[in-house]
DNA sequence: TAGATTGTTAATCGATTAACAATC
DNA sequence: TAGATTGTTAATCGATTAACAATC
């Protein structure tokens, strides 16, 4: 059995997938763990290490060939499976999400928009009109549907994930604010934007609280 | 000096604050490391010793009093400040967060809104006029700005980025797809959307591998 | 071949968990 | 007082970094 890949790893693969994607688009054709390292501000240890946990991508004296890693990671990512995708809730961020996020680029399939509301049924949403909720059961199973993204208020939220893992959705991309509670077959990402603002708020402060504790101890020495 | 606390404390902060404002809402007095850990499924172990990075908030034979232990974690978070924020990008995102996040719920005031683009100039997004981003400077001066909310593609990131931190801004919600530098007084957080997905893209994977595998080996040993 | 750089083992560092004395 | 539960120290576990032999 292979060795379990730590979370903190695979949080840090897209990064490096972007990275080499860029690095592709600009024409670089290998490139060291050091010089990624510059690049990205982590070790290159950890990048070697990193890569190591998926088997040996790179030549001793050459490096990595961007286009090799870039593309082995993309496997790894899952990227190079086809995925159909529906957004449950067409608020606001429900339609956002569907006209913003360009989804087909990464092979994530935009395939339909759900709401309870029925002003919104039937308007059309980057090319898919709004369907009512009581459609989606038949819908999941005829298209194939793969990934769920939930954007509706958290009231809602706990209700439409146990409907979705009863209609055997491999994951959800969870944006209500609560934590979701489903079988370890089906995968959750939760995106609590309420948190991380609030990490924000918590890293302004703490900057001028150091910043005042800098300043009594100067006019102490003083 | 007091002793640094962990990015990974940091991290788990918002949540705490989440679980205990439902708790307080719902109208319970207090509450123990143990029951919170039930809850949370965290340890009741983490939960005590991350309380206490910044004191003792319980009491020993009773546990911690919610109300209490909800205002203090709010101060440590910054909640009880207000913060004043813009949001450089009117697009699909930009205008989707206006609408959906409820700013002044937790003390940021939502001020402005700034977009390059002409013909969005004088729409009215949440009860503010979009402005051009010429005006941004004196705006961010005039009006006290703390946070900018950049919404905008990657390409204009950057620049963004300088602008807003030569004009003194404390803080970058940055939703664009680029790892921004600015310097150490100006707080960063990410959120980059794609790769939350692309994790999730990642974990369905994953969990079919090991499917798979099983199925294998059952299998062999039949 | 000599130089460069990986893959990998070992050392270090930090975070989580366990245990328990302090104390309400 | 006895029971409960914190605050905190110690033990464990895991992740990161350093070092270097293998090898291109």
């Amino acid at each position: 059995m292979d060795k379990e890949i730590s979370q903190a790893v695979i949080a840090r693969l897209p990064r490096y997938f972007r990275y080499l994607g860029e690095l592709k688009d600009s024409g670089v054709e290998r490139i060291s763990s050091q010089e990624l390292s510059r690049l990205m501000h982590v070790t290159a240890s950890q990048i070697r290490q990193d890569f190591n946990n998926f088997g040996g991508f790179g030549q001793q004296g050459y490096g990595y060939n961007v286009e090799y890693l870039y593309t082995e990671i993309g496997k790894i990512l899952g990227l190079d499976k086809k995925h159909h995708l529906i957004i449950i809730g067409a608020g606001n961020l429900g339609q956002a999400l569907a006209n913003y996020m360009n989804f087909e680029r990464r092979g994530f399939i935009f395939t339909g928009v759900f709401d309870i509301n029925e002003k919104l049924h039937g308007k059309m949403i980057r090319g898919m009109k709004v369907r009512p909720m009581e459609e989606m059961q038949e819908f999941v199973r005829e298209n194939n549907i793969d990934i769920a993204v939930l954007t509706i208020p958290k009231e809602g939220a706990a209700a439409a994930a146990e409907k979705l893992v009863g209609m055997g959705i491999k994951a959800i991309w969870n944006f209500a604010h609560v934590d979701l509670d489903v079988p370890d077959s089906v995968q959750v990402e939760n995106v609590h934007l309420s948190d991380s603002l609030i990490k924000l708020s918590y890293m302004i402060n703490q900057y001028e609280n150091e910043l005042e504790e800098k300043e009594k101890n100067a006019s102490g020495e003083a």
